[in-house]
RNA sequence: GCCGCGUUGGUCAAUCGGUUAAGACGCCUCCCUUUCACGGAGGAAUGACGAGUUCGACUCUCGUACGUGGUACCA
């Protein structure tokens, strides 16, 4: 068997969207359960759509990730380069080649030429006319013009494409990893241009030579590249490979969560969640489009939950790591039918994956993100031990900061509405007497804490329950957090003083 | 319009001819906790429709409906 090697070839158009990533994860994790090799290609083909920049984000989203290619334009490989436009010359050999043995033909047709034709053409039964077998010798090319009208056009360098000349009458079929086999009538497929004007390739005839010179041997792609698959058959075909074509899958769609149709790059802000693996500067708008990775997901659990978008292993378990997903991955365990996106499964993965790492490894990005939200931060084994108090309770990396800031600093905004109701002469009484009985306490340990608290409430006659209350309120500020003798003993025997004494000196007043 | 692909609870999904049709997310109830979570125990909710094959169909076949993709010198 050969070696298993895989793509992935996004445009450098914009941002990363879930089904790109998806489509890199697929093929990175097949290309590793087979310990072959995941290739990053980029196609750039098409200079009207080039977003510079974006070649780069890719290449930091798949970092991130952790699906680092094994060849690529920023590594480089035996079959460099990987980029097309750098690649740009050997296409046209092979157009020539299709030419000469028949299989393509040069056409001359404007723009304004093929409108007209799609005008023309146009009717109820067939709103969109194609430049295909019934219509080809009604136009300029070289399959109407005579071989010296062709060489003289070609003389006085008028632009021409290259087009693939789709036969009639054919079944083109091909066997889909994931749907089995495809029947297509060659009919009902236009003589897609191969060749630009510009002399770059299309996606068509790029994809088959580079993924003959790559020496792909499974193509990984999305759905929406189905119903060219014949023209790229063909091709595989005319230019003499066929032995050597990959084994094709394509992926189903991710889906809107509402509605319909494809997920888009638009719907993040529409639907309130991201859609981009990490954020997204579009130049021209001087728009940032939120990612997953700046909203406070771990790569892990990102790619956790693109992997399930479309692929199940079978058996319950749900949380895997890349290493895992390597071993568990296969084609044939990929659904047919699109998903639909669920932000909310895709928060629950993350905050499974927070709850299963532990605090150290937590640690660093969670330090970045307190530092950047300016939380005076302590030494790092305290900082570890409020992670490892409050990590459960943060469904994103960043809820940290609201969820341990008053470890690091009195509360800023205090609930008096939820304290009130509650609050009491004989509670003002308890909290004053705590602070001194707190004084008297040689040691700073949670039991002590505890001990003294429930003791002087039980003296006082008040309900242990509505203190600890009031004594959260008092620390925190608000009604979250872990138990108060743990935040208590954390932020030491001062502070808590200082807070209970403040809030004493406050209560008066609000 | 034509062509391709698809269709199990609201969502992700198991099942590969015989089950009370798993499990997860979300939702609801209760327990734990006078906080927010976590955790625990329960609950509601599903085979698009119609034929056919078969002793038996969610599973196979066909049709219909619906969804989705394509129908570019974009990928």
């Amino acid at each position: 068997m050969r070696e298993v090697r895989t793509r992935f070839a996004p445009s450098p158009t914009g941002g990363l969207h879930l089904g790109g990533v998806r489509t890199a994860l697929y093929s990175y994790l097949f290309a590793k359960k087979h310990q072959g090799k995941f290739i990053l290609r980029i196609e750039d083909t098409d200079q009207n759509r080039y977003v510079s920049g974006a070649e780069q984000y890719i290449v930091d989203c798949l970092a991130w990730c952790g699906l680092s290619p094994d060849e690529g334009p920023h590594i480089g490989g035996e079959h460099a380069p990987y980029r097309q436009s750098e690649r740009k010359e050997s296409y046209k050999q092979y157009a020539l080649q299709l030419v000469e043995s028949g299989h393509a033909y040069y056409a001359f047709d404007t723009t304004e030429e093929l409108e007209k034709m799609r005008e023309d053409f146009k009717s109820t039964q067939n709103p969109s006319p194609q430049y295909d077998h019934t219509t080809r010798m009604k136009m300029k090319n070289s399959l109407t013009l005579t071989n010296e009208e062709v060489k003289q056009l070609l003389a006085i360098n008028t632009p021409y494409v290259i087009r693939i000349s789709m036969p009639a009458n054919e079944t083109i079929s091909f066997t889909d990893m994931i749907r089995g086999e495809i029947k297509n009538d060659s009919n009902l497929v236009d003589d897609k241009v191969l060749l630009k004007a510009d002399g770059m390739p299309t996606y068509h005839l790029a994809v088959v030579v580079d993924d003959y010179l790559m020496k792909i041997s499974h193509a990984f792609r999305g759905e929406e590249w189905l119903p060219s698959v014949p023209v790229h058959i063909l091709l595989w075909k005319y230019l003499g490979w066929e032995n050597d074509m990959p084994h094709w899958a394509h992926l189903p769609l991710i889906l809107k969560p509402d509605g319909h149709g494809k997920l888009s790059k638009r719907d993040g802000d529409r639907l309130g969640f991201p859609v981009f693996a990490m954020d997204w500067h579009d130049d021209k708008t001087n728009e940032t489009i939120k990612g997953f990775k700046e909203l406070g997901f771990l790569p892990e659990a990102f790619i956790n939950l693109l992997a399930l978008l479309g692929w199940h292993s079978g058996e319950e378990k749900e949380l895997f790591t890349k290493e895992e997903m390597i071993v568990a991955f296969s084609m044939e365990r990929v659904h047919k039918g699109g998903a639909k996106f669920d932000y909310e499964k895709a928060k629950w993965f993350n905050h499974e994956w927070i709850k299963g790492l532990p605090a150290k490894t937590l640690m660093p990005s969670m330090q970045t993100i307190l530092l950047s939200a300016d939380i005076p931060l302590k030494d790092e084994p305290f900082l570890l031990d409020v992670i490892t108090l409050v990590k459960d309770r943060c469904v994103f990396l960043n809820d940290i900061v609201m969820q341990s800031s008053y470890f690091f600093q009195a509360p800023i905004a205090i609930d008096f509405d939820a304290i009130k109701p509650k609050w009491a002469d004989d509670k003002a009484l308890f909290f004053s007497e705590l602070i001194h009985q707190f004084s008297q306490l040689d040691t700073w340990e949670m039991q002590g804490i505890e001990e003294t608290f429930k003791t002087l409430a039980t003296e006082k006659n008040i309900k242990v329950g509505e203190l600890q209350f009031l004594f959260r309120m008092i620390l925190v500020g608000a009604k979250f957090g872990p138990g108060v003798f743990d935040i208590a003993y954390k932020i030491g025997k001062e502070e808590t003083q200082s807070r209970i004494q403040y809030l004493l000196q406050k209560i008066g007043t609000v």
